[in-house]
DNA sequence: TGATATCGTAACAATGCGTGTTACGGATAA
DNA sequence: TTATCCGTAACACGCATTGTTACGATATCA
């Protein structure tokens, strides 16, 4: 399968807006992700569902954060994505009443929610403020030396 | 993407083997995980190039396991299917000069680090010779009432 | 009112990767 | 020589995300 980017692609978006404090179209947002308007609504349309953003429409509308960011946690963002695990746990279910299929099974599923365990403790604590404050620090202790620089480097 | 049911479906094969301490054909092996024999030569035969299980041609040929249950892991049989992580952190490459989507990923790749590591744990402790003893603990917890009864259990 | 800017949504193609199938060649034992 | 088996190439399929086009609804501005 195609890997699954919208988590990062939603802090991404998050945390520029949470920064530059402004209102963005769809437009603008699939212009700094490289990729569809649409594409942006029908994932940030997840988000508002779960009140993380707000949307207006018409002339002058777009999207805007409804929280600060130290309000939102990325496990805020992945609930608000996807209901359920957020990893597939590989089973198998070829033979569902073989004893050994399902000794198999039980092993990945102890693994995996151990796995998940590990990911939803990490995302609960981390607020997009702290993505915001690690983007800033990197930003000075590492200058691009390219024609961009940071937000809305390339214009586009 | 349809979900990798590789892993689980060899540890079940493994230990099948193991507990029938016999040879397999590909056939018989495709009967019981309800699939083709090409996908079966296909996926052990990773796992011969790492000398998991051995491989024989001609009349009376088949799959063999080269060492006892216990001797090994879950990890190995891993590390044998896929090499590098077995989690894909679902980072996004949209922006790569952009610090603020290298502070989403890099977090991203914290956490995703940290539930591997969970995983390589419960893999690597966990041998062949134990999810073969849960699965006959299970058996005897657990009789069957359908026709089938374990092994082999639909003949087919 | 009319023009313009935005979101909302439906519909469908593209993509990636494990899986399923068919086909054929090589090897080994009876 | 025949019956089995593995090895491999080649190609179609399933499925979830992504990308694209099209059209309707809504809000602002001149
Ligand atoms: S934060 Fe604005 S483009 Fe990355
Ligand atoms: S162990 Fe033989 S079919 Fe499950």
């Amino acid at each position: 399968m195609k890997t699954d980017g919208r988590l990062a692609r939603m802090l991404h978006v998050l945390v520029h807006m949470g920064l530059l404090d402004g209102r963005e179209t769809s437009e603008r947002i699939a212009l700094m992700l490289n990729t569809n308007p649409v594409v942006v609504r029908r994932t940030l349309g997840a988000l508002r569902d779960h009140g993380i953003v707000e949307s207006e429409g018409g002339r002058g509308g777009g999207w805007k954060l409804t929280r600060s960011l130290d309000q939102v946690t990325v496990l805020d963002v992945q609930r608000a994505l996807t209901a359920g695990t957020i990893l597939t746990t590989p089973v198998s279910r070829d033979h569902p009443s073989c004893p050994v299929e399902r000794a198999a099974n039980s092993v990945l599923e102890e693994a995996y929610a151990a796995a998940e365990k590990q990911l939803i403790a990490k995302y609960g604590v981390t607020t997009l403020a702290q993505i915001a404050e690690h983007a800033k620090a990197r930003r000075w202790q590492r200058p691009r030396r390219e024609t961009d620089s940071g937000h809305n480097d390339d214009g586009a």
